[in-house]
DNA sequence: TAGATTGTTAATCGATTAACAATC
DNA sequence: TAGATTGTTAATCGATTAACAATC
């Protein structure tokens, strides 16, 4: 039906769409390629070829109109209706992630929490009941749950991807430091911060190593 | 000094060296590419231009030396000492990132933490001592901090990576929802979270819908 | 040797960028 | 109108993939 868009669109429709809920709070009405292009990061070329993407047009005098290409980029990205997310992995991590999403997105909630822990069982932590992992086919499949987010430590976390693409996921945001193997038709997205901040490191002192004479005259 | 490597290749050199750390925990001394792509999710021919790329040979009969690879990558990635690494932001999930790393990466150690919450102030927080931000470049000075993790609201974090940047910051790994404006030189790397989720979302929607039929026959 | 794997080049692929006529 | 912006195509770019001679 939609045609087939990447994922890296996918995630600047996102984007997109965060900026121009900022500027309908600040009241603007319209905004143009390249006003979305520098809070974005991103050129203004692409800007509209990403509008184009999700069947949006603007006019050459005005822009983007902020409200209307909002609803387009919501009737693209969102479900028709309020989708809810599963959590496993109650730890630190895991109850950060809660509290982080906690009201953020109201059409993308955490509603269930699985850990193996028997100490949180049914335990209703930021709002939302802990189950054994063993509950999760029924759990996931009552509430029609299709997407998932892992925060589990690396060595259960092939396990827990398992039964959860049993249980009816089909997309799964993982935080374990692991590769996860699913069949064709789960969707995985990793985000691996041992490796973000091994990255960053890196760089930093590359940074610093070819720049260390220029950069005291340059700030 | 080191040949340019693209910024995706950096991200597989952390990755492998964490498969490499777990060969070497269960006893491997040798390991051929393709097993290497195979655990990290990557083509064989990848895996041997990335070893190119840190000047390390492997052999047609044995592959690739364990123990030794994972040192070369370590030249290449680490810094030949011990790197302190700053966070700002001592919230639900600064706090759940500093209990992440504790102990994870031993080269790369959060040592200074930031917040501007009063209360906070010179409490030591997971083995980190929590400081007025307005330390920030007396304390990264004396540290010789290079990298630093802002986990602020969106709303602070421009001027927080503004401060972070000033105090001698080289690289950033950012967590707040919004994209960061720094000068040439300073690396920024985004996570953000809502954005990959939304993804995962919108992914796992489209998986359920085109092959809602096929995927009962499937399984 | 025979066979599988490595190092390395050439071909492919996809996304980004540049460019520009159409438009308001 | 004049001028800036849009939609859209063509050119560019970079990374991935395929291929294969060299090697152990």
């Amino acid at each position: 039906m939609a045609a087939s868009v990447p994922t890296r669109t996918i995630g600047r429709l996102s984007l997109y769409r965060r900026l121009l809920g900022n500027l309908i709070a600040d009241g603007v009405e319209h905004v143009y390629s390249h006003q979305l292009a520098t809070m974005g990061g991103v050129t203004a070329a692409q800007v509209r070829r990403d509008m184009m993407s999700v069947g949006y047009s603007g006019s050459p005098k005005r822009g983007y109109e902020v409200t209307a290409l909002a609803g387009s980029i919501g009737n693209f990205l969102d479900a028709s209706h309020s989708e809810p997310v599963a959590l496993v992995g109650v730890g630190n991590l895991g109850r950060a992630i809660m509290a982080y999403f906690a009201g953020r997105r109201p059409r993308l909630t955490i509603t269930a929490a699985f850990d193996s822990d028997p100490y949180k069982l049914n335990r209703v932590i930021l709002g939302c009941r802990c189950h054994a992992l063993s509950e999760a086919g029924a759990v996931i499949g009552q509430l029609g749950i299709m997407t998932a987010i892992v925060t589990v430590p690396a060595s259960a976390a092939q396990d827990v991807a398992d039964q959860l693409v049993r249980a009816g996921i089909r997309g799964i945001l993982n935080f374990a430091p692991i590769r996860l193997r699913v069949r064709p038709g789960v969707y995985v997205e990793d985000i691996d911060m041992t490796m973000s901040l091994e990255k960053v490191a890196y760089f930093a002192r590359q940074n610093a190593e070819t720049r260390s004479i220029p950069e005291a005259a340059v700030i």
